[in-house]
Order: C-alpha cells, then sequence, then structure tokens
DNA sequence: GTCTATAATCGGATAGAC
DNA sequence: GTCTATCCGATTATAGAC
C-alpha cells in the first residue's frame, strides 16, 4: 500500500477507536508507519487528513447499507435485512460517532460527508416504507420519513447502550423490538 | 457558589460540550475560574473531577427522566411523556455522549455512571410496558425489555442524526415515527 | 485554601537537508 | 518523497510560598 493509502487508513482507525479530537498526528504517522515530514508531503494537516479518511468511511458505510437495501423482497424483509446485518457492534458507527466530535461538528466540510450520509440513509429507507405502504404491507398510517428517522437512530442508539453496557445484548433488543413493532404494522 | 462546586459544574458543562478527551484541566479552570492550585487542592486530577462531574449529571437526568415517566397515565402516555419532554436537543445527552469517549468507556469507575443510568431507564419504561401491556394497552406480542432498549435508542440515536444535520427536526422526527408505531399496537 | 514557579511530555506544525 | 531539527503553546500535573 502506497503512503498516502496507509496514512488514510491509519486515520480512519484511529477516528474510529478515539474520535477527531483524541486523535494526533503523531499517533497517525505510528500507525501508518510513516515520519512526519512524509505525513505533511501528501496531507496539508490533521484536518485535510481526516477529511480524506472521513469521506472513504461514509462512502464505505454507504455501500454497505445499500447491500443490505437493495436485496429482493418486502419492505420489512429489507429493513429486517438492514437491521440484522452484521456489525462490529461495540466499537460503534464509525461514522455517526464523529456527530460527538464538537471539532467535527464545528467544520462544515468535517461534517458534511456525515451529514450527507445519514440524509442518504434515511431517505433511502424512507422510500423503501412508502413502497411498503403502497403494496399493502405497512400501514398508512405511518409516515415515511418518520419511521425511517426512527430505524436510523434505533441502531445509532443501539451503539451507544451497548458500548455503555460493554455487551452487544442492548443493540440487539432494540433492533428486535423496533422489527416487533413493524411487524405488527404490516400483513407481514 | 464555592470553589468545588464552580469546579463541579464547569467540568459538567465542558464534558457535554467537549467530551472528556477534549476537555483539559486548564480549560476547567478558566471556566470556573479557580486557580490550579485550588483545583488540585480539591480535586485529585482531572479524572476525580471528572467523577464527581459525570456522577452528578447522571443523578439529574434520572430525575428528570422520573418526572416524565412518573406521571399518571396509560403505558403510551407517559412514554409519550418522556419521548416529547423538553430538550436540548443539539447539545446531545450528556450521558450518552460519553459512551463515545475512549478513555471513559475504559475507566469502569468514569462509565459506571453512564451504565447505570441507562440501565435504569431501560429497567424503568420495561416495568411501564409491561403495565400496558396487562391493563391491554400493548400487545402482547411486544416484550418489555426489547420495546425499552428501542424507545432510549430512538431517543440517543435521534441526537445523533440532529447533530449531523443541525437541525432539531431529524429528532422529533424519529420519535414521531416510534409514537405513531406504538400507537397502532395498542387500543389507544 | 489559593497563588506562582517549574517541568516533562504532547500537539500540530514549519524548514531545510538529503 | 522522506528525514531530522526546531518551534511554540497546551497538557497535566508537582512543589512550595503565602
Amino acid at each position: 500500500m502506497s503512503t498516502p493509502e496507509r496514512l488514510i487508513e491509519a486515520t480512519r482507525e484511529l477516528l474510529w477507536e478515539r474520535g477527531y479530537v483524541g486523535t494526533s498526528p503523531k499517533a497517525i504517522q505510528q500507525q501508518a508507519g510513516a515520519g512526519q515530514g512524509s505525513m505533511y508531503h501528501h496531507f496539508a494537516g490533521k484536518p485535510d487528513l481526516a477529511l480524506a479518511a472521513i469521506r472513504r468511511t461514509a462512502e464505505e458505510l454507504r455501500a454497505s447499507a445499500e447491500a443490505a437495501l437493495g436485496v429482493e423482497g418486502t419492505a420489512y424483509e429489507r429493513i429486517s435485512a438492514y437491521l440484522l446485518r452484521e456489525r462490529d457492534v461495540l466499537r460503534g458507527c464509525p461514522v455517526g460517532r464523529l456527530t460527538m466530535d464538537p471539532d467535527v461538528i464545528a467544520d462544515d466540510e468535517l461534517r458534511a460527508p456525515v451529514e450527507e450520509t445519514l440524509s442518504w440513509l434515511r431517505g433511502r429507507l424512507a422510500a423503501i416504507v412508502q413502497e411498503g405502504r403502497e403494496r399493502g404491507e405497512l400501514s398508512t398510517a405511518l409516515v415515511p420519513a418518520e419511521i425511517a428517522a426512527t430505524i436510523v437512530a434505533t441502531v445509532q442508539g443501539g451503539y451507544v447502550l451497548a458500548r455503555a453496557s460493554g455487551s452487544t445484548a442492548a443493540f440487539d433488543a432494540g433492533v428486535r423490538g423496533l422489527l416487533a413493532l413493524l411487524r405488527t404494522n404490516g400483513s407481514n
């Protein structure tokens, strides 16, 4: 792997683990096996490197979400596939966790990929709920954009509960509860 | 207010705003209007002060949640009161945000109040769901502990969505979606 | 109890040699 | 492209005077 690649991957790992505030250029260099001069040759500084890392992480998240959401089946089945897909629950969401980073939220450029990813996800889920309504799979009492927000929030909040308790059980419970609520709102 | 009090309050503010990793003793001293010597006289160091701050924040959160959950009414009404209570949405949850702080999660003593608060909340909500089931207000197909986890996760995740988009709308949407799902699962 | 002095290490870079 | 040197302020304290 090239040096810029290793630097980006190292930054991705550290941002996930420790957040933006908790990640120093020095730590990135060590993880990447690159010197200071090397890092500052390829990137303007910490924000520049973080931007590259965040953009890539956001793209990957979108791709893996789409892999679950794009399957054939009823709305419930597709939402279920998304909710039950494999996750590194105790590490948290590599995109969502950035919202608790004050320096990321304060910087429009760093926040943009985070916002876009979560917005895209909500839109994608809303469309699926809408389809489910049209096909008579889901109650027309449900507002697609609202249910989509509930689904994404349950996942993001599930990470919080899991990390607080040090166990994935709370995440799984939240997801099962949501699926139960969706099940009794349709003809599935 | 006494100096120790001011130090604890300053720490609470900064932990909420910037997290544990992003909060320095110096910043605490400035916010509290106290000198270095003063801070180290009253507290052993940053972790000690953070522990006092986190414990107090956890207690307050419990009290304000109980104020909403303890009202008279159906299960749906009490859950609704909790979900719709006033919140500083864009600041996030002062307890939940700590789960994304690596140094808090790594320290059992700092993590304990966070875990206890969220566990208590889940238990409290589960009992309310259970009551609702027994009274015929909620479907017996719902598992109380799971629905409780879904409710807490929706709130915690709602903060994530709101902060990502810079608007409270996403939080409100998630909550309304959850309430709609709960509504169609009972006789309310 | 509070203040000032001191200190070792880290954070986030810039400059210039190779 | 990568390395080493250098820089200045921040971090997280400790020691001792007042």
